[in-house]
DNA sequence: AACCCTTTGTAGCACAGGCTACATGTCGAA
DNA sequence: TTCGACATGTAGCCTGTGCTACAAAGGGTT
């Protein structure tokens, strides 16, 4: 029996979540810096992220090695197939969960902030949820 | 000027969300056992973690240096009043959340697993906005 | 008392993800 | 072409949070 994916307690799902979290975060930044035009290097990711340029550099080899990058010109990023996928997939996310607590009041600012912490924490269902509830709003 | 809270860059707030996040997560539980009437062991919690029982201990000794922990007769877990605060902060939090998905049709068992991740990210701001909702729905 | 089982604790390892300090690369201005 | 500035990379450290393997403590049963 039981072909199902390991029945996770509620923790340890929190814990896997969290262990996808800055992949689909930086994915999510490169990919909306291309879409834009702009070019986006470690220097870039350094300022959107807080912290040192050596953290991001030690993080996109992570995430590289999670076939999430794509090798481009020397100095520049660009994102594997399963990389652009993983990013609308997350930006797509984000932005629902913006346009949700927008429609619950909340200011602009501060409905980003907190879309930028939930937004990986959210089934399928309750997102489903989200989006019938903002349709029929 | 500013006395202000340092103004964090967006992914800053969330990793300090993250880095208080387990003393929050084991202070509900031990609040919430104690409730009960229920005295709960290192094993109680290793359970409820889905961690080993020498992660639970050394979560515990760190939880206990943040002033977390009241010392109870050897063998049983008890809360300090600023623990016993944080818990309940967190149990109301919880259940608020819990109510909210449940509010948008969501399962129950989905509801508490999803507020057990998006609980540690949302602003006051938000949360008040999800209390007004629940009033006027 | 001796033994076994359960619980709790310790030793020591791994990995993610922070950091500073230093080294190297690149590129435009002088 | 040389120099200086900024970007990138490396070395090596720390903490949190996970693990396994082993050690000690406590109770029942015989
Ligand atoms: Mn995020
Ligand atoms: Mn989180
Ligand atoms: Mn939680
Ligand atoms: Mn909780």
């Amino acid at each position: 029996m039981s072909s199902s994916p390991e029945k996770l307690n509620v923790h340890e799902r929190v814990r896997r979540q969290h262990a996808s979290e800055l992949a689909q975060d930086y994915v999510e930044a490169i990919y909306i810096a291309l879409e834009e035009g702009r070019n986006l290097r470690v220097a870039d990711l350094q300022e959107i992220f807080g912290v040192s340029h050596v953290t991001v550099i030690r993080t996109l080899r992570r995430i590289e090695e999670q076939g999430l990058l794509a090798n481009a010109k020397s100095g520049e990023l660009a994102l594997s197939p399963e990389g652009r996928k993983l990013a609308k997939l997350s930006a797509d996310r984000h932005d629902l969960l913006v346009r949700f607590f927008r429609a619950l009041g909340v200011s602009e600012a501060q409905a980003d902030a907190d879309a930028e912490g939930a937004e990986h924490h959210l089934s399928e269902e309750t997102l489903g949820a989200i989006r019938r509830f903002l349709e029929k709003s």
